[in-house]
DNA sequence: CGCTTATATAAGGCAACACTTAAAAAACCG
DNA sequence: CGGTTTTTTAAGTGTTGCCTTATATAAGCG
């Protein structure tokens, strides 16, 4: 599953957010996202599974618990693909680079 | 439809690759993405009408023409969504913030 | 050991989405 | 105007993904 798959759920996504603090255990995210998005134990744990798949997290056992963390590889994926654009808003409204080909000068 | 769906379609993430380099008409991103990806060009068009609909992209017309061109906005959203991570790559290996809960110091 | 707690896996149902082909809309060109 | 080009919209179909309930695994505890 690609990175950009992996965020597109809300879930995920708020895992992520979760796990931005620090390592949690699988039952605390579990309360949390039951609690927000009203969605069973065993959901929480497949969108944890396709988060440790993909490699958004890595897990630690510590006796029953399941100790969830970042990791850090796929989201930097995600901002370098996002570099390209960041001409767009962080330099003013123009784009680092123009169009070359042959049809432009027709910015009016 | 989330910035993130929107971009977890690699078709998407492709259109906007394309126009990260500069405006381009809808039949030359068919063009491209048809040969890349083997699909129809109402598919693309399709396409082109999420990047719309979800305001990654801008249509202007010029004769029979669609030239699109990239609307930061969204993509500047997900930036800002993943500002909370660049902590655990931009200084070191060590996020920003520790775990402030009890069960913490047990990082070895 | 049996019961409870913590977590994961399995199997099945339903909705969302991306593709296809067909057709419409609109500008251009002779 | 009639035909061609460019692009979009419509309708139908198949696949994928997320959820549910039920069950498995495994550690803790009395």
């Amino acid at each position: 599953m690609h990175a950009f798959d992996v965020l597109g759920d809300p879930v995920r996504r708020r895992i992520l957010e979760l796990l931005a603090v620090g390592e949690q255990a699988s039952g605390d995210i579990s309360a949390v996202i039951q609690d927000e998005f009203g969605i069973s134990q065993p959901a929480v744990s497949q969108h944890l599974r396709v988060l440790r798949e993909s490699g958004f997290a890595s897990v630690r056992a510590e006796g029953t618990r399941r100790l969830y963390a970042v990791d850090a590889a796929p989201l930097r994926e995600v901002d370098a693909w996002l570099e390209r654009f960041r001409g767009f808003w962080s330099s003013g409204s123009t784009p680092s680079k123009r169009n070359s080909r042959e049809e432009s000068a027709n910015a009016d």
